[in-house]
DNA sequence: CTATTAACGACAACGACGTTGTCTATTCTA
DNA sequence: TAGAATAGACAACGTCGTTGTCGTTAATAG
């Protein structure tokens, strides 16, 4: 029930920093008129970027396969965050673009996240919430994302 | 791809903190005997406890319906961590209770967890990795862990 | 220039995880 | 003692990931 040995409270508390701020940008998107984005959405639409991807690709940015990778893009499809169109100078491929709703749920975003690290700057003070990122930096992979959480997690 | 806006990478540090401490967790695991072994198994065996409780009590706990709670009593009597016995005073009751075997990897983990925190502490400091817990201590909830993460994360 | 190889996307099947709903058996309570 | 509440089992459903297959299109080797 309780963390008991010392050691189990470091990753308890990184997932629950990781939870609490993700928790409260979406209840705060949801207020702001995004109450269908859903945690892995961000992180999706981050790696397709302004440019724009394919399935495959996106699949291996984001360390899945390219049917796992497609079936998260037809959801965000039918949400409008995204679209697709046939690539004209290669017929197999299809470009996938984040809809202006798309982008406008990543700036929202980026404003809320900011204002969440100031709540917590305000909390526990500015240097120490450099030095914690700066920390993290250090002994974290500065690999990119990978997006299997669900099945990594559970299965 | 990259994380542009600064306050996108606090939740991804995180998270991946998260990660890799779980990660190598059970990369060692696997290496001490314990290869099926899932990130969510230890959180679950640390909620069943030394006493034993049941497939509802732990739903309770762990914030997800009886009936997960019971899948997952499910596959972790099938790997060998768990078993069940009725409960003489209660008959509809069948208590669950940690096998050798999944003490031993609640007992294996806490090493391993204490290792990779020292390891942490030769990167940072130890002093600035005890700010870290500290600080991440004021900005998080007191609240137990939440298993529901798979759905959580992605539906 | 043609034939083989490679890549993209779509479809289906499967297992894991969560959910709600239903059902029986047992215990508690009015 | 009758009725309400609880524990657990079972089924159905939707989502997420996986692998495997297939048709179409592009790139490349002969």
């Amino acid at each position: 029930m309780s963390i008991d040995p010392p050691g189990f409270e470091l990753p308890l508390r990184l997932f629950l920093g990781f939870r609490v701020l993700i928790d409260e940008l979406h209840a705060e998107l949801a207020r702001q008129g995004h109450p269908h984005a859903r945690p892995m959405h961000g992180f999706v639409m981050q790696a397709i970027g302004p440019e724009g991807t394919t399935a495959v690709e996106l699949g291996r940015t984001l360390g899945v396969s390219k049917q796992a990778a497609g079936k998260t893009i037809e959801t965000l499809e039918r949400i409008g965050y995204v679209e697709r169109a046939r690539d004209p100078r290669d017929t197999r491929r299809k470009i996938v673009r984040l809809t202006p709703s798309g982008v406008d749920v990543l700036v929202r975003s980026a404003q809320i996240f900011d204002d969440l690290r100031a709540r917590w700057a305000a909390v526990i003070g500015e240097e120490r919430l450099r030095d914690l990122e700066a920390d993290l930096r250090k002994v974290t992979p500065h690999d990119v994302f990978r997006l299997d959480v669900p099945g990594w997690f559970g299965a």
